[in-house]
DNA sequence: TTAGATGCAAATGTTTTGCATTGCG
DNA sequence: CGCAATGCAAAACATTTGCATCTAA
């Protein structure tokens, strides 16, 4: 989220590569390219599709590889939600980068929202527990009371932009 | 969780049965004991193992159907964490339910809590974005401070009891 | 008796891996 | 040139399903 421009991407995945010694390919990229176009919330399939637009020769290995090395160096974010494939979304430029989900249980939207109140208590309760937080998950299921929501087909599912829950 | 007694889980279990016109075989019986008597946090897989130990023919398949009619009927609640298979636990008899999960990143010791202040956040999250909470996954990730977690096989997870963090 | 349950094997869907070949640096 | 990356096919997992056989009600 937050429109992460290709040559920025670029330079970092280039730095990420060179800081270990892998090699910037043609099919990389075309996947990065791939993945910051294609907006957020793609599954491996998803992007092997968009991929294939342009350079039908690729592998669905090669994506799978790929995209782990997008998550390694910061340039994507990995998402399992409680069923289907994992997906993946560009990590925001900007400061919106500790956001969850909420999955509409009719049509699968998703909506991203950030909540501080929450993130801090997920660190007090991690403290009182005795552990440093790393990471965490949270997602929220629900039933949307919008009209068009029902008829959103399954794969027709945009993300909505970040609103800032208070 | 809340050590589930097993007349009142087959109880349960009896009573889904006959309301849903399904039929109370010996290999549920024996899934359902097994199920209640491993604890807590335990795989399709660990399952099957528990009850070939005492039933040698039952197929997975049959742990499969099951554990979901188990889940159907409010005997067990499924989780699905980052990786590995799904997990499932009794689900308590006492008041101890909406709880939540802290994974340790080393060890993988699972330490349940409760929150109520998160609970109720959440609930206001998805009111304002328009939406009825129908369901929540929040997964803490962290490193625990304690000397023998380091030690712990991969395997050797056992949950802790409800500590309830305010 | 009969609808539903079982066990097996096979199918599914997602992700990973082995390996011969290709290509970046 | 040499090591890493690719593409393919096959393997690895977790889970589901088809089907002939069994069994609870």
């Amino acid at each position: 989220m937050g429109q992460a421009e290709y040559g920025e991407s670029h330079d970092r995945l280039t730095r990420f590569m060179k800081a270990n010694g892998l090699k910037l390919t043609r099919q990389r990229e075309v996947i990065l390219r791939a993945f910051l176009d294609s907006g957020d919330h793609v599954s491996v399939d998803d992007l092997l599709a968009l991929v294939r637009q342009s350079s039908p020769g690729v592998g669905h290995a090669t994506v799978y590889r790929t995209i782990k090395l997008l998550v390694d160096s910061g340039i994507a974010q990995e998402h399992k939600f409680t069923d289907g494939a994992t997906l993946y979304e560009p990590v925001g430029d900007d400061d919106h980068d500790h956001h969850d989900h909420l999955i509409c249980t009719r049509c699968g939207k998703i909506v991203e929202f950030e909540n501080d109140d929450i993130e801090r208590l997920q660190e007090e309760v991690a403290a009182k527990l005795g552990y440093q937080l790393v990471d965490h998950r949270m997602q929220l299921y629900g039933a949307c009371q919008i009209v068009d929501c029902e008829g959103l087909a399954d794969k027709e599912s945009g993300a909505v932009r970040l609103p800032r829950v208070r």
